[in-house]
DNA sequence: ACTTCATATACGCAAAAACGTATCTGACAG
DNA sequence: CTGTCAGATACGTTTTTGCGTATATGAAGT
């Protein structure tokens, strides 16, 4: 959104090197892969990273930065999502390697933990059983 | 072709952070347009990026390190090329980089200079003149 | 006002990367 | 055996990156 702007008015003609270099790192990777389609909360991320949480908003900052994801402020929450690139290159890019990490096994874990995660809290919140 | 050796005995899983950390540099971004789908010597790429000579030769070291190049040497010169990845998704990821970066100016322009030296070497080497 | 909570930023340090200059290598040519 | 040439590597320095710890922020609740 903000993003755009930027574009538009040819004040930031899309960073190839800072697109690569956010790619370029395993925290990275596993947060675009644990985002996904979605629109996800930073505790859920933290909860399956298990590191501590400077890092990851550290990390998220950073693909921020390099215009991959963008972020909601919801109360407390921070809910980020992937943001299309505005390069029919880089989108072409990210959605392939998107595709490549889905298929690596410590990826497909994470998003197993996030699934489990998520359905423990909706049992805590939805449910009537307070854990 | 002794990559794929590591491959086979697990050595090497093709580490996908240096995958992309080749990528997350000006430098090697002209070097992989440069090369493109032919087998490119070195003394063309020096000519092209104007810079000093070990850089380039660092830089292209670094690519064969992440497994993005191959090379031949033949007598004083030495001939790289891009090799196709071993994963699927790591070669679509790199096919739709090349495809991405083709289309900057400045990368035509690299381009379009390496062809220019192209053929005023054939003229002294093939032609008469000896300019 | 004060606390609490999720998240972000500041800070200092250690590790890695990029660079220019200088030097090495290895295959010829003489 | 010596020089030459393309290209690679070594070295020392500067810049950037990632990290953990500590602290700031800002909106709700009390």
């Amino acid at each position: 959104m903000c993003y755009n702007i930027f574009v538009m008015s040819k004040e930031k003609p899309f960073d190839m090197e800072l697109f690569f270099a956010a790619l370029a790192d395993r925290t990275r990777l596993r947060l675009l892969n644990l985002i996904g389609n979605e629109e996800i909360c930073v505790c859920f991320l933290t909860e399956v990273i298990d590191t501590n949480q400077p890092k990851i908003s550290r990390h998220l900052a950073y693909l921020k930065r390099a215009g991959l994801v963008s972020v909601r402020r919801d109360w407390k929450w921070s809910h980020y999502r992937i943001v299309k690139p505005p390069h029919e290159g880089a989108a072409k890019v990210l959605e392939a390697t998107l595709a490549w990490i889905r298929d690596e096994p410590e990826m497909q874990r994470d998003r197993q933990m996030m699934a489990n995660i998520g359905c423990r809290l909706s049992e805590i919140i939805i449910g009537s059983k307070t854990v």
